[in-house]
DNA sequence: TGTACATCAGTGAACGCGCGTTCACTGATGTAC
DNA sequence: TGTACATCAGTGAACGCGCGTTCACTGATGTAC
């Protein structure tokens, strides 16, 4: 399997960075690069043809990740208030790999996963995500640590009658009726 | 270094799970067997002289951080309010090692690190603290879920100016003013 | 447009390393008498 | 109480394995003429 055309190069680039976004949610930085590689339908041992290293495919795919949330479900949702029901769903809850990254990367940023690039980026959709919560009473961000805290908490209750009343009482909390 | 008393085994055990406790919070199960030993005075080699593999001591681990957080700061707080501010203080954040359990595991507990031993005494743990924030309008879920999300937050962002903002959020959104 | 050749994305094997785990050994502890 | 011996917590070296990363090689692609 000789030379790929330029397109078709950029192309596999392309799916392996959002692999990589979908693995590092799921799974955090334990993934391998030969998982993520195998996962996009190519051998690991092109990977460093494209990246430097596994920090910094790392990178690329926290930045994917953002850039695919604020585009996706997230904003298609109808109203604000939809978009909450949504953030706190148990299809939300059991979908880390497609779901946010603020909740699904907290963790691995914190633990300094991928460089301060990383984290940078990830505070900046933060930031976001809380100005698009905001209302008139509140400027979003208190709104979002409830979210993600309980989306948080969903996942790792998971299987435990406990899980779905975080994100029943958390409904109720941001104004969503039962 | 031959045998050693009984009295001085068990203490040693006790220090491994301690420390492993410590470490498993910070850095997740990432950290090495090596590692968590050598932080408890100890080599690698005696380790499965009292436990049965990693993931067994990441439950014993798991189970000695929520009985240490029950007994803990958390309980010594003053009023249920001081506890709010010590919980969403930048020394806690700042200290994950000693920190609420809840907070620091969820990622690993929600990805299966330590077996459904670990998940179950997290729940519970998870269920025993909202009660403890309960109030006579909130069954403390709603409350467990901005605390928990604004540390997981803070802790992410941290470095970033927002990482204070969201801090100083939950605590007013928690109705403690600035 | 056609031909000759350089490029380089992807392959598959290999590297050093650190991991979880095992094991032969040590020698102070605990115990049987 | 004292002695002889079995026990076993801890040591340090070793194990197989999978990791991140490197590299020689392939051969279709892209380009110079």
């Amino acid at each position: 399997m000789g030379r790929v055309s330029q397109a078709q190069a950029e192309e596999n680039r392309r799916r392996v960075v959002e692999t990589a976004s979908r693995l590092f949610k799921e799974q955090g930085g334990q993934i391998s690069v030969a998982d993520v590689m195998k996962a996009a339908g190519l051998t690991h041992g092109g990977f460093y043809k494209q990246f430097a290293s596994k920090e910094a495919l790392f990178d690329e795919a926290t930045t994917h990740a953002f850039a695919a949330s604020v585009g996706g479900t997230a904003t298609e949702a109808a109203s604000p208030g939809a978009e909450i029901d949504a953030y706190l769903s148990t299809e939300h809850r059991d979908d880390v790999a497609g779901g946010c990254p603020v909740a699904a990367l907290a963790a691995d940023i914190a633990r300094g996963q991928g460089g301060p690039a990383a984290q940078h980026q990830y505070s900046e959709g933060v930031s976001e995500m809380a100005q698009r919560l905001a209302t008139d009473q509140d400027d979003g961000l208190s709104r979002l640590c409830t979210m993600v805290g309980a989306l948080v908490l969903a996942r790792a209750t998971k299987g435990e009658p406990v899980s779905e009343e975080i994100l029943a009482t958390a409904r109720k909390a941001l104004g969503r009726d039962d």
